[in-house]
DNA sequence: AGCCCGATGTCCT
DNA sequence: GGACATCGGGCTA
């Protein structure tokens, strides 16, 4: 078995490029119900800037029922419905900023298919099998009493050697200059890359 | 009220 | 590489 322990409460706030960079390796663990746990290691992250990030959901400073999480506390889970039917996982860091969640690795209570299918490679298809929707949207994402949440591995054996790739974020064309800020990281060598190319 | 399009995934050629 | 399914959010009016 996996054993974790929950970060502190100020762990999301900090500066978002380096808690996208930090989520690379952790868990993200999802509880279906008592007999049923998912452990997955997060491998892929995209940062998003908040009010000056021409590609994020708050840029200059849309308030709305749909961004508002975006402005609660740090640790706070953004989840949004996207293109008519599937949902994306961010983890808030504050002031309209958030790190999405692009892609996992399956670790323990998933079927073994899980490790062939490339089933959580894509933020749509983690959503879709973890069965996250937008009941989780506004929920503590650093509170191991949730049914979802990130946590610290207490095996660290995967982190020692945490080389990742940085490139450009997924889906971000007409964001002018944005579209090529290096704001998507990826664990390096990961199969669970929702794509391997950098 | 209406319109456009999207932080996607899948299937086709 | 391109089409498209499918619908809520955000903007215009």
């Amino acid at each position: 078995m996996v054993k974790f322990c929950s970060f502190k409460e100020n762990w999301a706030a900090r500066d978002t490029i380096e808690v996208a960079q930090d989520l690379l390796g952790k868990l993200l663990v999802r509880k279906l119900d008592s007999q049923n746990l998912l452990v997955s290691q997060i491998v892929e992250t995209e940062a998003y800037l908040g009010v000056e990030d021409p590609a994020c959901h708050s840029f200059g400073g849309r308030k709305t029922p749909r961004t508002q999480v975006m402005f609660e506390n740090p640790g706070t889970c953004y989840v949004y419905f996207i293109y008519g039917m599937y949902h994306c996982l961010n983890l808030v860091t504050g002031n309209g900023e958030a790190v999405l969640i692009r892609a996992l690795a399956p670790l323990t209570g998933f079927a073994s298919d899980d490790f062939k299918n490339k089933s959580l490679s894509g933020p749509g298809k983690l959503c879709r099998r973890l069965a996250i929707d937008k009941n989780f949207n506004g929920s503590n994402l650093l509170s191991t009493k949730e049914d979802l949440f990130i946590a610290d591995p207490q095996e660290t054996e995967h982190l020692l050697h945490k080389d990742f790739h940085a490139g450009p974020r997924v889906g971000i064309d007409s964001a002018g200059d944005a579209a090529h800020w290096p704001l998507r990281f990826g664990l390096k060598d990961s199969p669970y890359l929702s794509r391997p190319k950098f």
